[in-house]
DNA sequence: GTGGATGCAAACTCTTTGCAGACGG
DNA sequence: CCGTCTGCAAAGAGTTTGCATCCAC
């Protein structure tokens, strides 16, 4: 593959600040790891593998698959991603560590999804921290069930 | 595969009400299902095809896992169960609806694993209903985080 | 130059499916 | 007997790995 380290100038910044992050890990700076990082910085919350490889890939064919599923994996040891396995789809899911905590309700129904405020969840962390001094990891709350109108249907 | 229908008396009554109950659904009361319902009761909360396959297997060597899978489906079908997606260990887990809800806490760090009370999920799922009218189904909470002990090391 | 990173293809794991033969009702 | 269920084997889907080549440092 002959990719070009093409960024445009207003991502300067940006990418100085991932270079020097991966330069102080002893870690390359390739042009796939370049753009995977770019496709993540476009995506929100959880991505898959395959999110970000048909992100790449329309803009360079010849993009492999393996390499993002390495990338991702070298950033959850880099303490930068969590993996979030399979919630009902079959494939995992991948969100980077810092993102505001985003919390989704899910009809079994409608496959609505709803919004769900953090302050709830936060009351379940608290609770479980003063029962059992437990620190709850809840990045990224999935729940089922059914929403208002199909409940009541 | 030659299995004899083999139940010891103590279990009769169950085998019965379980027969009656596949009978009034006109699902077919086979061994190899007398076999899977068996294993089931002797499972506790969540079980992966391959857990009731090996202990199927163990008394009954040639026993399929195909036909795990299509039982488990069948009895979610029945609605007696539910398919749990993997939680991180690549496999789907399974199980019967009904069942006390059981929560956990489990320790990224040492992999502890704590009861968590049916309380704290049911304010969440109380809060949740308040606010959004939302009827949270969780009867299998899963939480990762750290516990005591390695949240203070 | 040298070791780490990539592309490719093949392997792996869990799950699903097609089909012929077996068996429950 | 008829239609369902099973065993077998093969196909799928997502993810991982081995290896030769390539390229960042």
């Amino acid at each position: 593959m002959a990719i070009q380290p093409l960024l445009d100038n207003e991502s300067r910044d940006w990418e100085q600040n991932i270079v020097k992050f991966f330069q102080s890990k002893g870690v390359r700076w390739t042009v796939q790891r370049q753009l995977i990082l770019k496709a993540l910085d476009h995506s929100e919350g959880h991505v898959s593998a395959e999110d970000i490889y048909q992100q790449v890939t329309r803009q360079f064919p010849g993009f492999n698959l393996s390499t993002v599923y390495r990338t991702l994996e070298l950033l959850c040891e880099m303490g930068v991603m969590t993996k979030v396995p399979d919630q009902g789809d079959g494939r995992d899911r991948f969100e980077l560590i810092g993102e505001t905590p985003h919390h989704h309700l899910t009809c079994k129904n409608c496959a609505q999804v709803i919004a769900m405020d953090e302050n709830l969840v936060q009351t379940l962390k608290d609770q479980v921290y003063r029962s059992y001094g437990f620190v709850l990891n809840l990045n990224h709350f999935m729940g089922y069930g059914l929403c208002r109108k199909c409940s009541a249907a």
